[in-house]
This record gives C-alpha cells, sequence and structure tokens, in this order.
DNA sequence: GCCAACGTTGGC
DNA sequence: GCCAACGTTGGC
C-alpha cells in the first residue's frame, strides 16, 4: 500500500464537501499536469491512504485522510466544453487524463498547518517542504505519514 | 495582489 | 533540441 498527498482548493472542493457527498465519495478530477497524472493513472491503487491537503486558502494544510475506492479512469471534465478542465486535445477514442474515486477516512478536528508541517524536523522528504512543492499529487513515505497524521491528531 | 518557482508552448 | 516567452501554482 502507498500514501498520497492530494492538493485540493477548499473553495472549489474542500474536505467538507467529500463529508457531505453520498457515501463520503468522490471523483478526484481536474489534475492537468504529467508528473502528477502519472502517479494517478500507474501507482495510486485501492486501499491507498490519502492526506487532503488544502491549497491557496486562508488555512493552508492537511484537512484529513481519505482513501482510494476506484483506481484510475478517464476524467470526463477533459471532453467537456463546457468545464474548465477540458482539453481539446483530447477525446473518449484518446483520453490524456485520469480520475481516481476517494472516499473520506478521517476529517482531523483541525488543520495541520504547512506552518506545523515545515516546523517538524522530521519531515524532510515530503515534496511539500521541497522544491517542486506544486505537484498536486504526491506520494508521502510511510513513516512521515505515520508522522503527520499523529501530529494532526495530537 | 505580488512574485518566485515552476511547467508548457512554439519558433528556429 | 534549445530556449525565450508566456501561463500557472500557491504561499504570503
Amino acid at each position: 500500500m502507498n500514501y498520497w498527498l492530494f492538493k485540493s482548493e477548499p473553495d472549489v472542493f474542500g474536505i467538507q464537501h467529500l463529508a457531505v457527498r453520498p457515501q463520503q465519495t468522490a471523483f478526484w478530477e481536474g489534475v492537468r499536469n504529467y508528473q502528477a497524472r502519472n502517479f494517478l493513472r500507474d501507482e495510486v491503487k485501492v486501499g491507498d491512504l490519502v492526506l487532503f491537503y488544502h491549497s491557496s486558502c486562508k488555512d493552508v494544510g492537511i484537512a484529513g485522510i481519505a482513501e482510494v475506492v476506484r483506481e484510475a479512469y478517464p476524467d470526463h471534465t477533459q471532453f467537456d466544453p463546457e468545464s474548465k478542465y477540458f482539453d481539446p486535445k483530447a477525446s473518449p477514442d484518446n483520453p490524456r487524463w485520469v480520475m481516481v474515486d476517494v472516499k473520506l477516512v478521517e476529517k482531523f478536528s483541525r488543520v495541520l498547518s504547512l506552518a506545523s508541517i515545515k516546523a517538524m524536523p522530521e519531515i524532510t522528504e515530503l515534496a511539500l517542504v521541497k522544491k517542486g512543492h506544486r505537484l498536486s499529487i504526491m506520494p508521502v513515505l510511510a513513516e512521515e505519514y505515520e508522522r503527520l497524521v499523529a501530529r494532526a491528531r495530537r
């Protein structure tokens, strides 16, 4: 099993949106970066656990945990001219972007802030705290995942 | 809104 | 394939 961190803007889709979905499950739409896409397509598996990260907002940080319940399949928003995720170069015969489904596991009582994460000396490999932090889907080491979750629950 | 750190595009 | 110009991300 692998661990991940997925970024989302809570004004668009935050952990609270996931919490009120039927089955507390939603598809993860709109990944439009090749490196992130490749993780989603090739490595994100059912049962993997995901740190749900809120970006570009007042309260930046890890808001909770989700679980992958469906592996990569075509992201339908790439075919929809009305969608902001529309990609004219993609077609149903030749899809370029994929999505997975995630289900809520735990919503932390408060967000583990980016500042707190950066202040944890044992978190050294997480891409968030390194260069190249712009990736929207990033792997997390099991050991760092456990430490982040323990810190968030404290 | 600013701006650094990326990623993408397209001419050559 | 190089690289300048441009677009996007995301913290602050």
